[in-house]
RNA sequence: GGCGGCGUAGCCAAGUGGAUAAGGCGGAGGUCUGCAAAACCUCUAUUCGGCGGUUCGAAUCCGCCCGUCGCCUCCA
């Protein structure tokens, strides 16, 4: 299979260092609740395991918090409330918002404020090995001890310095240098190390926790393009600093950012839906499909009319699987073909958009062969096994809900109706229903009905 | 200013050198149905932002232009 890397820019053949497959995703900073472009991303990564697993690998998946930070600080300050209550907080809120998206867990997910002796550890062995200084309890990578800076965003240090609205601190070595510890402030949370009490810059703890858990070199890096510079950038040059091994990552991932009204969705400008909003509206069926209906790097635009055209879409599978076989039917359709079309798409660069395309085609064979009289069972059972690699429940109605014999009593009724040919009132009775949101369907073997768009 | 994307039907969106340009939503017609719904069948881009070029052949490669978005500052 092929996996597109950002550090070459191309699609390269997917070889992993070891049996295991080690992948990493950055996880969020929890200083307020997860918007739609978290979810899309996670959404992505969780098939980008799901896939690999599907074909056969074991996977290693960690993903961190970043638990402290300048947000968190003054959002817990805001509140008059500590800054680890507060980001734990948001860390289970994280955990419902994905439990309820499907996205499976990962098998670590490691906190900045937990690592902060290897952490510093790290940092130390930076500044023994030159690449780093001390200056005022604050510490600095020095970016131009290597010459490999800027290898993941393909720019070089000079055009950064000269576009840079970055302020100059005197105290640097160079503008581009980033901080590994900052020394504390009053109020702020820290801890006590060599340089006095302080905590993690920005980049190290993702160097740090990666490390720790995956080892020196990692299979698979992902997370939000916003993310290339300068985290990514920064994790590398401090990662292959500290171990002298290269490379840090093999395949660098990275998906196109979710837009709002045609701009990025962004905590810090403000434009943006939570999971949670979204979740009111939406299934997490269609949510997904929405988000796997465009290839994984290219931006994505939000709308409320796109995510309900996904609804129905789910509605079509979701249909597919709810037909049944029948005795003494004829031969049994053979779905082969479908699966290789899905693993072909997929094999390539998680091609998405087209693997849905393979499981709509599927769907509509289920369908037409059933009305040939073909058994589709099997069909079936490869079309929901295919779904659940992108992470697809299709599950119809499982909770029932207090009003259910209400609508049972009625769909009774309406049936005596219909079995005295008293159309007008039973139509009356399918009409009102749907504008509760109960639709109806009269076939062959009597009346079904549903809830619109699911529970 | 520097770097990198993107521009394909009414909408969303694959395809990135060769034979009919996926799929979804929407729309039109038909089959089925008491009527619907669902499902199935048919149709819905002679054409891929514009202009040049390379090639036997380009939506696909190259150049220029137009539009649009992101990164260069916290961000999935």
């Amino acid at each position: 299979m092929k996996i597109h890397n950002t550090l070459s820019g191309k699609k390269e053949e997917f070889v992993p260092g070891g049996d295991e497959v080690k992948m990493y995703v950055c996880g969020v900073t929890p200083y307020s609740s997860c918007h739609i472009g978290h979810a899309m991303s996670y959404i992505i990564f969780d098939v980008v395991r799901r896939y690999l697993e599907f074909r056969g690998y074991k996977v290693k998946y960690v993903q961190n918090f970043t638990d402290v930070d300048d947000k968190i600080i003054a959002r817990a300050n805001n509140l008059g409330r500590p800054t680890s209550e507060v980001s734990q907080e948001l860390i289970e809120e994280y955990f419902e918002d994905m439990d309820r998206l499907n996205i499976r867990r990962a098998d670590v997910y490691p906190k900045a404020t937990e690592e902060i002796p290897d952490i510093i550890r790290v940092v130390q062995g930076l500044i023994d090995k030159g690449h780093a200084y001390e200056v005022n309890g604050d510490v600095y990578f020095r970016v131009r001890s290597g010459d490999n800076y800027g290898k993941l965003s393909h720019r070089n240090l000079d055009d950064l310095r000269s576009g840079a609205r970055v302020e100059v601190e005197e105290a640097k070595d160079d503008p581009m240098d980033f901080a590994l510890w900052k020394a504390a402030k009053a109020g702020e949370p820290s801890w006590e190390s060599p340089w006095g009490y302080g905590r993690p810059g920005w980049h190290i703890e993702c160097s740090v926790m990666s490390l720790k858990y995956l080892g020196n070199s990692l299979d698979i890096h992902g997370g939000g393009q916003d993310l290339i510079f300068p985290h990514h950038e920064n994790e590398i040059a401090q990662s292959e600093a500290f171990t002298d091994v290269v490379p840090f990552v093999k395949y660098w991932m990275h998906n196109g950012l979710l837009q709002l009204e045609q701009d990025k969705m962004s905590k810090s400008v403000g434009n943006l839906v939570t999971v949670r909003e979204m979740l009111k509206k939406s299934s997490a069926d269609a949510f997904r499909l929405f988000a796997m209906n465009s290839h994984y790097r290219n931006p994505l635009n939000y709308s409320d009319e796109g995510l309900s055209a996904m609804e129905r879409a789910v509605e079509r599978l979701r249909r597919a699987l709810q037909i049944e076989d029948e005795e003494g039917n004829g031969e049994t359709l053979d779905a082969e073909t479908y699966r290789q079309r899905f693993i072909e798409a997929m094999d390539d660069d998680f091609n998405t958009p087209q693997a849905l395309a393979v499981l709509f085609d599927l769907a509509r064979r289920i369908n037409g062969a059933k009305e040939q009289g073909l058994l589709v069972g099997q069909a079936q059972e490869m079309l929901r096994e295919l779904a659940g690699v992108l992470g697809l429940q299709l599950e119809g109605e499982v909770k029932e809900f207090p009003a259910d014999p209400f609508v049972n009593l009625l769909v009774e009724v309406r049936s005596e109706l219909r079995t005295a040919k008293q159309w007008q009132l039973a139509d009356m009775v399918r009409d009102r229903l749907g504008d509760l949101g109960v639709t109806l369907e009269d076939t062959p073997k009597g009346t079904k009905w549903q809830y619109k768009g699911g529970k």
